[in-house]
DNA sequence: AAGTGGTCTAGACCACCGT
DNA sequence: CGGTGGTCTAGACCACTTT
């Protein structure tokens, strides 16, 4: 029976995160009941659920008494919650809004390739935009997708929209994000930056590079986020 | 039975939890075996097995096949792996070393006692230190512990050590580290930091506010570190 | 009332470890 | 070899949601 030495949950929780990156069962999807999925997979309920436990707790499901199992869906909640680390200086959160400053489609150099696992020219999509919080813009972001992933990207230009890329990422292109690695460092604001941001050249800036991985690993958006933290701090947790 | 509605697996967690904390159970010890805490508990095995995972997931307990179940002890690996973020330009991490500069008890002012949950005026140990990562010293630190947790503590002073203190916290005063929360921004190095950093003033610095919480769910200590970012990275993960 | 996930139990067998 | 945790199964019953 088992050719590799891998428990049987595991294989099983493996099939069921295949048939949910391949969209078999599409975001909001209601899947069939523990029962049923045991009876067609051939393991015991059991088992099934030791599988869906790994699901839930890789948040690619949601469990509800009495309703059912659901694929999870981006909302602007989860998103926000899990992705956007950034509070105010008592810790809470806002919501923030998002200005399109630039939107494009070019060859991408080396090092971007090399963060997106792509080829050295490879087509990718830029983005630069401002966010604010509280009406205040704070916040100046890159963001860099690939082509082959998000075909006919566009978004408005100079426009003030609701944020939350993410959930656009998944309702528009089936590519749902489920994890992210950041790394950050202090910088001066450089000139440009510091126009956009209504600060002085050399204000210190939080520079948060991330890149962020869909439901298979694969890398699929790589942004760097620029953070105005007079008012603001970016928040971890560590456990 | 159930006094209130809390799942029994839960309960079980709690005590097994509670045992820990208190130190009946010290780090390092061998607890029972699974069908042992069972039969004393008036539980099923199932239920006692799913409290420790419970307790293995928040690194209260280590389990190895064939040994059995051990209260974790804090080692240099896990201590750095968990709660020492920083890593250099290529992302790999590094053991640091560190200097004390100064460590010295007084009255915590109202910001500081508000932080560690003490009264305004209890009595807090004061650490300065300087760590250093491959020989170049980029990190600035200050420590505050609330004395009643840390009766007699003292460092040696301007002498080179092995890092580490969560290990010491838990090894010579009981207090272990389960938990912690950081706030980060950044600023510009006043005149003395920049000293201590070898830095110019003004220069950008990487400021990481953090609260660390006892297993009990205690903030034990306060500390704030400041990284000088150009060759090292603050690293996270969102999931 | 029917159907779902959540809890709890009981036990068999396997893999690993130390003696 | 005996003892431990790891896996897997089978089923009873409860709590919740919808019809």
């Amino acid at each position: 029976m088992n050719l590799a030495r891998r428990p049987l949950y595991a294989q099983t929780e493996e099939v069921l995160t295949r048939r949910i990156a391949e969209g078999a069962w599409p975001p909001g999807a209601l899947i069939p009941p523990e029962p049923e999925l045991a009876a067609e997979l051939g393991v015991s309920p059991g088992t099934v659920r030791k599988a869906l436990a790994g699901l839930e707790r890789r948040r690619l499901i949601e469990r509800r008494q009495g309703r059912g199992t659901f694929v999870a869906a981006h909302t602007s909640e989860r998103a926000l919650f899990h992705f956007f680390r950034v509070v105010d200086l008592n810790g809470a959160q806002h919501a923030p809004t998002s200005m399109v400053l630039d939107c494009r489609t070019g060859p991408a150099d080396a090092e971007q390739a090399a963060a997106l696992g792509l080829a050295e020219g490879a087509e990718v999509h830029r983005i630069e935009r401002i966010r604010a919080l509280q009406g205040q813009p704070v916040i100046l972001e890159r963001i860099l997708l690939p082509a082959a992933r998000f075909p006919d990207f566009t978004l408005p230009l100079m426009r003030e929209m609701e944020d939350e890329l993410y959930v656009l990422y998944q309702r528009d292109h089936g590519v749902t994000i489920a994890r992210a690695e950041e790394r950050l460092a202090a910088i001066a604001a450089s000139p440009e930056q510091a126009a956009k941001l209504t600060l002085w050249p050399g204000a210190p800036l939080l520079e948060i590079a991330r890149i962020a991985f869909d439901v298979a690993g694969q890398p699929v958006e790589r942004r760097v986020t620029w953070l105005d933290t007079r008012m603001h701090r970016y928040h971890a947790e560590l456990d």
